[in-house]
DNA sequence: GTCGCACCTTGACTTAGCTCAAGCAGCGCC
DNA sequence: GGCGCTGCTTGAGCTAAGTCAAGGTGCGAC
């Protein structure tokens, strides 16, 4: 959980990082690359950061300078509005990228926040444009990424325009616990990194609708809620309510 | 309005175009291009595809080969969810680009339909990867336009996960404004290419409540609303209901 | 240990937007 | 010129989710 108490060095200066040895490479940004081709990328990708918990690793405004590849931790990412009204636009877990909104107008336009201590890895962004226009592996894979990102958004704007907050919340499970599951874990049982506010901010909800749909899932034997703690006890069942015509 | 039937050539084959002679190349990918770039764009975007009102110019599922950029016309994006409940995801009109979903996976993702006869350039994805490689300009602009994707999609994540109806139809109508401004087009008075339906699909509402909010901004002296004919008779009102913390 | 705080749950009530239904408007077509 | 179709408007009643409020739980700090 809290690696910056481990090892308080990580606060003071960045260390050497190196993706060709990072067992998140075939999560992330180097997916493709030759051994040759990654052993150039290392000399790019070359600084950590850790962001302790409730910390932002950047905000909307901040002129953009690099993209960050999650290497330990969990994010989420905000908008906000004039009138101080905010959205979560996603959760970020290991291997996956920060600061992509940043390109179209070289300022960062969300803010990026730490859900637990965390660390990244710096990609300097003019450096990944000058390493791409020499490799096309590194070229395609980040385009694919941008590209991912905008199918999720697309599925999102999905979710919040026409689903219900059970089927919102059941998507939202099975979304985690897939990301989850690439990664090693169990796909059944998780911890939640963020508070309710936080998951019904993601899915257009209340936090007390939140509260109120875990507890109904509970009910029905669907899942197993201890506050932050979470079994999936009736995945089935939570496949049928992101599918199913049940209106 | 019906170019093809003006033209009925378009049906029969392409022909060829130029990026270095289009006036819509401010808006498009050839921003920030030199007039020596802007020709080798035009060896690579060479072709047209006429797309009559209502027929798709691609679909989810199928495979990904092109990007292609609005000439005249417009169009929307849709999604499907499984159970057939569908999102549209998007209005493109002159100078904005389709298919950058597909990038992800090699295929469509969603569907993108014709509201109006429309004509778009054909810019075929591996060649633009080729030439972006060549030029930092056209790969910088690239990245711009993805990375613009994004941030509006976030946008409408914070449209559709925390505003009222009245909030959403007022920022659909100052961005739809504000986008047929920068092509030239009058600023207060609009003719919508799509139904109330459609309009609804995108901001979260039944068409029926979008249909109801117009005429309350009608009766309100902000709209005179003639079925799809809309002029802004009050700006400053809508912009102050999509700013304005009136909870 | 217990104090304080942030987070979560649950209940009672309200409401924005949905559903269903009826009718109207515009327009292409024979 | 009337017919049929698609799209739009409006009304009445319903309901999912929001609001407000009260209490419970777990955990870190002193």
């Amino acid at each position: 959980m809290n690696s910056t108490a481990e090892s308080p060095r990580l606060r003071l200066e960045p260390f050497k990082v190196a993706c060709s040895s990072c067992n998140l490479r075939e999560l992330c940004l180097p997916v493709g690359l030759s051994r040759e081709n990654l052993e150039r990328l290392d000399t790019l990708v070359a600084n950590r950061r850790a962001i302790a918990r409730g910390e932002s690793l950047f905000r909307a405004g901040e002129t953009f300078l690099s993209l960050y590849a999650v290497r330990t931790g969990f994010f989420k990412t905000r908008v906000s509005s004039e009138d101080g009204r905010d959205q979560v636009t996603g959760f970020q877990m290991a291997g996956e990228l920060l600061g992509l909104d940043g390109i179209s107008t070289d300022n960062h336009t969300c803010d990026a926040v730490a859900l637990e201590d965390s660390q990244v890895c710096v990609i300097p962004y003019n450096q990944l444009e000058g390493l791409s226009r020499e490799f096309t592996e590194l070229q395609h894979q980040f385009h694919k990424i941008m590209s991912r990102e905008i199918v999720r958004d697309h599925g999102v704007m999905l979710l919040l325009g026409s689903m219900r907050a059970e089927e919102r919340l059941a998507a939202f499970l099975l979304n985690l616990t897939q990301r989850l599951q690439a990664r090693g874990f169990s796909a059944s049982s998780l911890i939640l990194r963020m508070t309710r506010e936080e998951i019904g901010s993601y899915l257009g909800l209340k936090l007390e609708t939140v509260s109120r749909t875990f507890s109904k899932f509970q009910e029905e034997g669907i899942l197993d809620v201890k506050q932050r703690q979470i079994r999936i006890l009736a995945q089935e069942k939570l496949e049928k309510l992101v599918n199913g015509t049940n209106c």
